[in-house]
DNA sequence: TTATGCTATTGTAATAATCAATTGAAAGAT
DNA sequence: ATCTTTCAATTGATTATTACAATAGCATAA
């Protein structure tokens, strides 16, 4: 199997087209930089790079492989971060995963408590479909996922960290205004504006409603929450919005109404792969999110 | 940085979970395995595997790297897959580069053969004139140039294709077509038309023209050879043709007519960079090439 | 206690990677 | 033309790494 020194060495030579310098730069001599890349070419049956007085240029197979080879570094780049994240669990990088439909509403609470209780963990946040996420985390991409908990979740480890009600989101306009409250079989024969699929708020939330007898308007899936809302401002429907998404945000013409008991919520919870080596460090994480939620909801 | 191998050795544990069958999966000696996954170990500064006396088990940290281990393996095995699939050389893309006066007259000739020939190099055919194709060979951009063979380039490889005479092209009603053949020197005190600069064809072959005592007509510079044979055509004077191009065209009221020798003619050949990594693929082009010509020219 | 099953250690051999010095070839400079 | 310069390849010696066979060390099971 081809060696990492010798993929090393190969994109040296891609960046600086030169052996002597590309050597410099892997801290080896010509020679050796040389020899090396001769003895990958030979073991792979390939000429990578042409090789004229004046002048270094990788041949076809050279730039195809190429791209594999930044893979492989790129690989072991990975691994070697995660070997020293696993060294102190309060240092290092941290990658987090979170939904479209929180993470926008749900990090200006959090985030800055969280970068002030561990200041060496560089935060690094990523945004996705559940679907993504959970791929993400197999895979060792993501650390900690912020979601919705659902059941097929149930091989990996959780905390769950708020419930978060859904509040009917309406124009001014509408009748639902004149209440303060609305119940669930108010949706009844209402037409409903959704977000598109892969959005779990989409199966989730509007389950409720749609059990409820509310109907779906088919034309129109929203992108994202903001253009659902803007949607629902412009009177072409009503909507179900997560209670976070309704907080420090000024559209006019838009009214959000609690629901009466039985109220439809989620559960956020912050998953992470079983065994998952830094628990001091998620646990950590788990209090810095409560407690900066504490007066924002639950 | 880590290696690969050892990485193999990690995954063989997590697999066997036995230090001899993991060894044995990987064609070392126990103690070989060992030695490395401590050596690993110490290099990263965390223990990975515990080893109790009946039972092999992963820490927390080795359950994490593994993760990472296995992106790194697979990287690697589509690295080695990727050279595997590079190895045939008469496979993978080929670009080859033409000069306008020749592409389209010698193209119709060879091109069904060469994809015959070739079926796995997939074709792609540039038209530049000289100047260009020869920055383009340079900075690889273009592999193959098919072009008249010129001292200034000495620097790259050759292969010659054939030697196309230049044909005298003139219209129906004048003199010349009284004659089966005509000399370069009948072409004394006559109007030439011309192709506009930076093609070779005006610095080659109307050279001989010049030399001859022939005059150029300075109103007017012909952008394609084509344009050139509808103003012969038209009767605003005379020019020189390449061979290729006199055939499988209806033009009516238009002559072409041999020299006698010396003929005047350009080689055609093709270029390649000294060094150039694919030569079994070029030696099939040229074969394919000259034996698709064999009864056209030469 | 003794036998068994497994990993770690030791000493040595083989393999591979490295370097300094030099060669060889092509391009520029004089 | 001849001399430099430039740069990759080669050579030969050295060092580092990896590998193996034999065996020690250690815990459990008989």
């Amino acid at each position: 199997m081809v060696k990492i020194r010798d993929l090393q060495y190969l994109l040296a030579i891609d960046e600086h087209r030169h052996f002597g310098k590309a050597a410099e730069a892997c801290f080896v001599s010509q020679p050796t930089l040389s020899g090396q890349i001769i003895k990958l070419e030979q073991q792979l049956g390939l000429t990578l790079i042409e090789r004229q007085t004046r002048k270094v240029m990788l041949t076809q197979a050279g730039e195809e492989l190429i791209l594999e080879a930044r893979n492989v570094i790129k690989a072991a780049k990975r691994f070697e971060l995660s070997a020293k994240n696993l060294l102190d669990p309060l240092a290092g990088d941290l990658h987090i995963g979170l939904i479209p439909t929180l993470a926008p509403y749900l990090l200006p609470h959090i985030i800055t408590d969280l970068n002030q209780q561990l200041p060496n963990i560089n935060l690094y946040l990523h945004e996705k479909k559940t679907d993504n996420l959970l791929k993400a985390l197999e895979d060792g991409e993501l650390d900690v996922l912020i979601l919705p908990w659902l059941d097929e979740m149930e091989k990996y480890a959780r905390f769950d960290l708020f419930n978060e009600p859904f509040v009917l989101a309406c124009a001014n306009t509408h009748p639902f205004c004149q209440q303060n409250t609305v119940s669930l079989n108010d949706l009844n024969e209402q037409t409903l504006l959704t977000l598109e699929d892969g959005h779990c708020l989409r199966d989730q939330a509007m389950g409720y409603c749609f059990s409820a007898g509310a109907k779906e308007d088919q034309r129109f899936r929203a992108t994202s929450l903001e253009t659902l809302r803007y949607m629902v401002a412009s009177n072409r429907g009503i909507t179900l919005l997560p209670y976070l998404a309704t907080l420090n945000v000024n559209v006019n013409d838009i009214n959000y109404i609690s629901f009466s008991k039985p109220i439809p919520k989620r559960t956020i919870s912050l998953v992470i792969r079983q065994g998952y080596a830094r628990m001091d460090c998620i646990r950590e994480v788990v209090t810095s999110i409560t407690s900066s939620l504490d007066g924002v909801i639950n």
